[in-house]
DNA sequence: TCCAAATACTTTGACGTCCAAGTATTTGTT
DNA sequence: AACAAATACTTGGACGTCAAAGTATTTGGA
């Protein structure tokens, strides 16, 4: 199924021949899709055997990053940048095998936190090592392409409106 | 829900605090991952009104630029890199609303091919208007940051096994 | 104090993607 | 000629994501 030729180089020359524009946007549009799809797939297929997926492993991350190990959701919704429903979703599945567990907060009633059990500590510390095996399924981006990357795409995310100053020191 | 820091910026840190190691990969990796919800936000968005999401109009684009505007379902995923059954779900969705037919190949029965009707080709063109006026999604990427990603990104295809040689011609 | 508006989370439903299995047809070998 | 293997597509199921609506609780005025 591999080609003998790039799909994405192909498709320029196909855009430029019907006389479409901006197929330079279009080639950097499809080639961050395509690369997603490349990752998730390294990335699942690392995580899988430890019953984890990226978004759930982004979770534990988070959580293992804080004092106590926890975090009301809309907190983890908003630092991993996914819907609130979504979040609902990934700690149900979380919460069933046992990771993580919901916590009522102390002091507002509407809010649920989300804590880490020692399971789900160790888990993540297995998932980080799986996928610093595997350089997150970026290897094959040399150092200096992923600092291309990185900083090409923070314009973007900057554009989006991810956040509002500018990190006040980038690497 | 606009931070006041850089998500990833943070996670990076947050990584490095935790002593986990391959942090320039996460960042990477987080980085497209978040580019492609972008561009995958922005796109869908401005096709919803002509009914197609970047799928769909992926598919049109590509038997647009055959000669007879068909081609079998097969190469259809081969070319955009989906899998079968996700070709046969767009394409359900695309002949649903009359942009598409499918019809038996002459002379194989094993295959469908999927042919594009007139006003698949109407609409087509009118997406591939509304994804120049936003840039396909790209808009806050300079030329110089396209390129980077493109070359980047091309480095991660090649390891996936996308395409045997190198472009002949990679402009 | 009272109540509309905001906030936090869950639920439901529409889609999309992939995998695995199933059906039909063609190829390649013996 | 016969048949196992390969090829092409569809189906069904498991998951994931998002939008919109629903429930509960807290906030911020009037």
């Amino acid at each position: 199924m591999t080609l003998d030729f790039d799909p994405i180089d192909e498709a320029a020359t196909n855009w430029r021949g019907a006389g479409w524009v901006a197929v330079d946007a279009m080639t950097a549009a499809t080639s961050i899709t395509r690369a997603h799809q490349i990752l998730s797939g390294r990335i699942d297929t690392a995580l899988a055997p430890l019953g984890l997926n990226f978004s759930r492993f982004e979770v534990l991350a988070l959580l293992s990053f804080t004092k106590e190990g926890e975090l009301p959701l809309g907190k983890v919704g908003d630092r991993l940048q996914v819907h609130p429903a979504s979040v609902t979703n990934t700690v149900n599945r979380l919460e069933a095998d046992g990771l993580v567990v919901r916590k009522p907060h102390p002091t507002d009633r509407r809010t649920t936190l989300a804590v880490l059990t020692a399971a789900g500590r160790g888990r993540v510390e297995q998932a980080a090592v799986a996928l610093a095996e595997i350089e997150f399924g970026v290897a094959g981006l040399t150092g200096d392409g992923r600092r291309a990357v990185d900083a090409a795409i923070l314009e973007l995310r900057v554009t989006a409106g991810d956040f509002v100053s500018p990190p006040s020191q980038r690497r």
